[in-house]
DNA sequence: TATTGTTATACTCTATAACTATA
DNA sequence: TATAGTTATAGAGTATAACAATA
């Protein structure tokens, strides 16, 4: 294989797709512009988390975003101090405590998802529904091949 | 339109894609760990696009990537500080230096091609080519919509 | 001993503002 | 005066490692 030039379709192929998931970077830095300065992307995506699976334990956090703990345990802080969030006790596990979003946090996730439909309402207005549909999919899909791709040490 | 349930599907679709386009930052978490230590993800952004679109001045780079021209310069300064890029002047403007991809940048390249598409082929091993090719397709027209949608303060 | 979670530290990415040099 | 670019500073996101409490 290393010596053959037919693998220039398949490697270019790949190198388009990490081009332009490079690219996304500045879509997801045009959706953060819109966030309120006190709820930035990670608090955001804490709350959407908690309001779309239910309550869950920091270790779900952590899986579901694919960070370390450490990550998502400041996180969900931050949401805690601001009481969007509440820690209840475990009574499975006294180590552990059920987040749980308050709602107060409901109503900042409403004014979330406010801005970021403008926004997106916005910029996809020549987009068809089924584009919209079909790229959601296929992110969905993506997110779901990578897994858990954190570091694992092992 | 406040006290119609009717957009709740509108509503609803445009925050699907919202929270999968959140999820894509686990994606890209995932790529970014298979970069060299040496060469974080900015400054292989700043030689993939001196590779794709070629030669080309500060303010250019800071526009395809969407940031703000202090966030370029540091990237393009850490290339050049690693013999990666050069900055040659600018016979048009003497204020102005223009980027040039050197040979140890190719050769840089070629080992995040390398990383990249062994990544890729492992985690989409089970994607047709169809659709690898219309995700990559959707993505460049998301990022195009998006257009350059930085901080204008006017 | 292993696991859940927190905290300390360090590094990357980003934006704002102040600055230099040139147009 | 305006523009191209750099640098200083500050804030958010992340990972590693050390730590606490509980299983």
């Amino acid at each position: 294989m290393d010596s053959m030039v037919g693998s220039v379709d398949r490697g270019n192929r790949y190198e388009n797709l990490a081009r332009q998931m490079s690219a996304i970077g500045a879509v997801k830095r045009g959706l953060g512009r819109v966030l309120p300065a006190e709820c930035p992307s990670g608090s955001a995506i804490v709350l959407a988390l908690l309001n779309h699976h239910g309550d869950m334990r920091m270790g779900r956090v952590s899986e579901l975003m694919a960070v370390d703990m450490s990550v998502s345990s400041r996180h969900v802080a931050h949401t805690v101090d601001r009481g969007w969030v509440e820690r209840l006790p475990d009574p499975a596990d006294r180590r552990s405590r059920i987040l749980h979003l308050t709602r107060a946090g409901e109503d900042m996730l409403a004014v979330l998802d406010r801005r970021l439909t403008d926004m997106l309402a916005r910029t996809l207005a020549e987009w068809s529904d089924d584009d919209v549909e079909l790229l959601t999919t296929l992110l969905a899909r993506l997110r779901d091949s990578f897994g858990d791709c954190r570091a694992h040490h092992a």
